[in-house]
DNA sequence: AAAATCTTGTCAATGAATTGACAGGGGATT
DNA sequence: AATCCCCTGTCAATTCATTGACAAGATTTT
């Protein structure tokens, strides 16, 4: 049971998965085929039966898998069994939607912290969590046992900031500034660049137009 | 000149290019190497010549790139050189947000419409722009020839919207709900979908512990 | 209970992406 | 002007990812 290195283009495609999967479970379909899903998802089923085989066998052979506890397997490959706290730092008009998104907390997600440098904004309250100045962020991670920031700032002080967090012993961070990151090795980046999607779109259009 | 394929992993590394060639023109510097260029990013000088290739050669051997050429040639190559008119559908939080975000613009994405179902948010105004009924969309989109919808609705109506759009010329799609939608061969569609992101931090969260 | 039908797990084959290596053409230096 | 060094473009090698094929084991049907 070597707990063999995973590639990430398999781990990415887990949520997706877990979203049919979920799916699935709400219709009360309770087996599936890696060939049914596979029709479903628009992948092959090989990619499916591969996929899930790196995690061990979680169907049997001429039944196929139960949707309820391959379910309840990805979910806890992904963690989904533990909670997550996390702060969300920059309360502009991202920041505040993210927190007010509710469907981060039903897989564990937990908001406890929003942190602002405009003091205008400092007090103001989303879904029952205030808005703090920055300077209170180290105490406040802490004290609540932060793992996860959100990074919701513009370009110019993220790359400062997340060295802040990382000093302050953040585990990971999911990025929407539209920079870099420098953090040690260990510590766990996504990066969600809105402007590069849009640029991918641009080029497939342009690109897609000249074919006509 | 045959238009070879090229393939998604060279398009997304482009906007990358892209952001540090901007901040290396900003810093006034005139040339630069693929060995300079691959420390800086962090990436194999081999790809980099290599990715560049795919569009012919922007560089000359003992000098190697200059900045603002390369700049602009990849700039192009995005299409950024044309502007994009686009509506975001959605007034949410999110939608919001996106609506306030200005750097957009500065590419070439022209924000020209928001849309809602909630009449609550009829006739509010973001940055000019005032958010109008679900209803108006497909007059709208003619008079104003759009191409780019940027989805920030849930996901029970996502598929349904996605047709619409379709079916009223859109051409791209930027989606933000968590629901795959089924679009015709064509119509180019990118995903974001943040909880996805969340997951993949998590899992490597928990990844990471175990080894320790 | 036996036969027929599924469907997985896995191995091999293929295909794609990344990396390494180097010839040859420019620029810089003397 | 000649030499040296640098750097690209490109080909080959390697690594990684996806797909195809099938044996073996379960389930369902007869």
């Amino acid at each position: 049971m070597e707990p063999r290195e995973i590639s990430q283009a398999v781990i990415g495609r887990l949520p997706r998965y877990l979203r049919y999967l979920g799916d699935l479970k709400d219709e009360g379909i309770e087996r599936i085929s890696s060939q049914e899903l596979s029709k479903l998802m628009k992948v092959t089923a090989s990619q499916i039966r591969q996929d899930f085989n790196n995690f061990g066998g979680f169907g049997q052979q001429g039944y196929g898998y139960n949707v309820e506890h391959l379910y309840e397997e990805i979910s806890n490959i992904l963690g989904l069994d533990q909670k997550h706290q996390l702060i969300i730092i920059g309360a502009g008009n991202l920041g505040q939607a993210l927190a007010n998104y509710m469907n981060f907390e039903r897989r564990g997600f937990i908001i406890k912290g929003l942190f602002d440098n405009n003091p205008a904004l400092h007090g103001k309250t989303i879904r029952g969590i205030s808005v703090q100045p920055m300077d209170q962020m180290e105490e406040f991670m802490k004290t609540n046992n932060i793992d996860i920031a959100v990074l919701t700032i513009p370009k110019t002080s993220a790359v400062e900031i997340a060295e802040k967090l990382v000093q302050y012993g953040i585990k990971a961070i999911l990025n929407f500034a539209h920079v870099d990151l420098n953090v040690p090795a260990g510590i766990q980046v996504e990066n969600v660049h809105l402007s590069d999607s849009l640029m991918k779109l641009s080029y497939n259009l342009s690109c897609y137009n000249k074919e006509q």
